[in-house]
RNA sequence: GCGGAAGUAGCUCAGCUGGUAGAGCGCAACCUUGCCAAGGUUGAGGUCGCGGGUUCGAACCUCGUCUUCCGCUCCA
């Protein structure tokens, strides 16, 4: 696999000395795998979920948003299986460095007891982790281990580390008064989705929804991952865009193949070539799907997820009719053709597009960035330049007197002034020409138009193209039909 | 988590055998120039990641610690 680790470290670089993306709490000493939006990467990153939110909504009839609480009812993670999928203890073998689940480690030796005919030293081993387990006593689990000179089966050393709790989900205190009881704890939501699901019979109720029919969702979402790395890749707290399309039981494979072509012909849209684009196929599902796939983009650090396409069949709202004791049905009153009788009530099925937005920033970046080489045979010459689509740079404009003076920064602020209010538009008087021009380069910014003396006498501006560098001569009452031409 | 490397100005780095810090770029102001970066003058900015130790004296030696990067590992 390709991949370019000087690249990579050159975007983030970028990243941070042209005001994107910098590490979180850096003066002291930064938290690990939390980033900060600076201030173009957050308008970046805006753009990016105002495209998608457009794309998604606006432009599917049958798909509408919402925006739920990062907070839920704690028994939504116990109906969704986030609570017990990921609340092992765990240990690791500091020799062959193969990590365990701490109950399957000990019942592996227990079996072994037994076989052996030690049936007594097996029950009393089962007896000791079991009271651990519940008591949640790590340190005797280890202990219980060590005494029993429980070995890697790969390294065959007892060589391991603290048993410890790999829990996926970040939990607080709910409520102003904080103890350590379990009553008050409560979830930061580790994926939006069950935002959408326990809002599924609002949405379809009020707005009338038919099956099949969309929710989509932007939002913040919390993992505790255990190795967090490669930049906002991988945060522990990260943005997410998802849509539930609510289906009929049976037709979710064509559901999915079209969302499948849906979500590529959106990415393609970006402007990215489709050979920087794959599909993978999952073959371990996950315990809610039946089928499902990422889309992969070719990052300087090789093919790397940035979406997800999941059929969740009826797992979700099924769990949440059982746990809530509500039904989370849908009466469908069409009729079927096979049967000559409506489809009745059900529990829809659902498929599931989710994109990372951070990695969609990351994506973008890591397209849009190159390091050009601009030399002459007279001259060494280079510049950095982000090749963003122009709907999505963070400055549309750039509005630049030639001189600062002569009555050309009053005719620039006229122009200001009759953009600003329709796109992000930026002034700047300072340094030569050539210099500003640069600087827009690192930033992405698609257009540059430079106020001269001939603008005095004509009312024409220069247009200078950040991608080609070429210059084009267009009177001031153009420039705004053109950038939004080029945004909209 | 393990192994390796590195932490000196906003950035990239220099600093010989220990003698209380430098360059280039960038930044700010002014002058000059005026359609593609690196003209002139002036200026701001660092207790050399942090803490202990050795020493008359530590950016430099030593121990610890934190952070970052790389590889492995892990990963809904």
């Amino acid at each position: 696999m390709a991949t370019d680790n000087n690249r990579f470290q050159a975007i983030i670089s970028h990243c941070k000395e042209y005001g994107f993306i910098f590490p979180s709490s850096e003066i002291y000493d930064g938290l690990g795998a939390v980033y900060d939006y600076g201030q173009w990467g957050s308008e970046l990153k805006k753009n990016i979920k105002d495209y998608w939110w457009k794309s998604m909504t606006q432009m599917y009839e049958n798909i509408v948003g919402i925006d739920a609480a990062i907070f839920m009812h704690p028994t939504t993670w116990k109906a969704s299986g986030h609570v017990d999928n990921f609340s092992d203890p765990m240990i690791d073998n500091k020799d062959s460095q193969k990590r365990y689940r701490v109950d399957h480690l000990i019942e592996a030796k227990i079996d072994e007891l037994e076989k052996a005919g030690q049936q007594d030293q097996a029950d009393l081993l089962q007896q000791q982790m079991d009271q651990l387990l519940a008591a949640s006593d790590f340190d005797g689990l280890k202990t219980l281990i060590e005494n029993n000179k429980i070995v890697c089966s790969i390294s065959g050393t007892a060589n391991w580390t603290d048993v410890r709790q790999f829990n996926l989900m970040f939990s607080t205190e709910y409520g102003a008064i904080s103890d350590d009881s379990e009553d008050n704890k409560i979830y930061l939501r580790p994926e939006t989705a069950q935002g959408i699901f326990v809002n599924f019979l609002n949405v379809q109720k009020t707005g009338r929804m038919k099956i099949p029919f969309g929710i989509a969702q932007i939002g913040k979402a919390f993992r505790n991952e255990i190795v967090a790395r490669q930049f906002i890749f991988r945060m522990r707290e990260f943005e997410q865009m998802e849509m539930q399309f609510f289906i009929r039981p049976g037709s979710q494979k064509e559901w999915y193949e079209y969302w499948k072509e849906e979500r590529m012909k959106w990415h393609l849209s970006l402007g990215i070539p489709a050979e920087n684009y794959r599909f993978h196929d999952h073959i371990k599902l996950a315990h809610y799907a039946d089928a499902a796939c990422d889309i992969e983009f070719n990052f300087p650090i090789g093919f790397k997820e940035v979406e997800g396409i999941h059929s969740r069949t009826d797992f979700d709202l099924r769990n949440h009719q059982e746990y809530s004791k509500k039904k989370m049905q849908y009466f469908d009153a069409e009729v079927n053709p096979e049967t000559g009788k409506p489809y009745g009530n059900y529990i829809p099925y659902v498929i599931e597009t989710s994109i990372g937005v951070d990695r969609t920033v990351m994506m973008v970046l890591s397209q849009a960035f190159e390091d050009q080489d601009l030399s002459t045979p007279e001259k060494q010459d280079s510049r950095v330049v982000l090749h963003l689509p122009a709907k999505l740079a963070p400055i549309k404009l750039a509005v630049l007197p030639l001189v600062k003076k002569d009555g050309l920064p009053e005719l620039a602020r006229q122009l200001m002034d009759d953009c600003k209010a329709s796109f992000r538009c930026f002034y700047e008087e300072k340094d030569t020409i050539g210099k500003r021009y640069r600087r827009m380069d690192a930033l992405g910014t698609p257009f540059c138009v430079t106020i001269d003396h001939q603008t005095k006498e004509d009312g024409t501006v220069t247009v200078r193209h950040r991608d080609t560098m070429q210059q084009e001569r267009v009177h001031m009452n153009e420039v705004k039909a053109m950038v939004l031409g080029a945004i909209g």
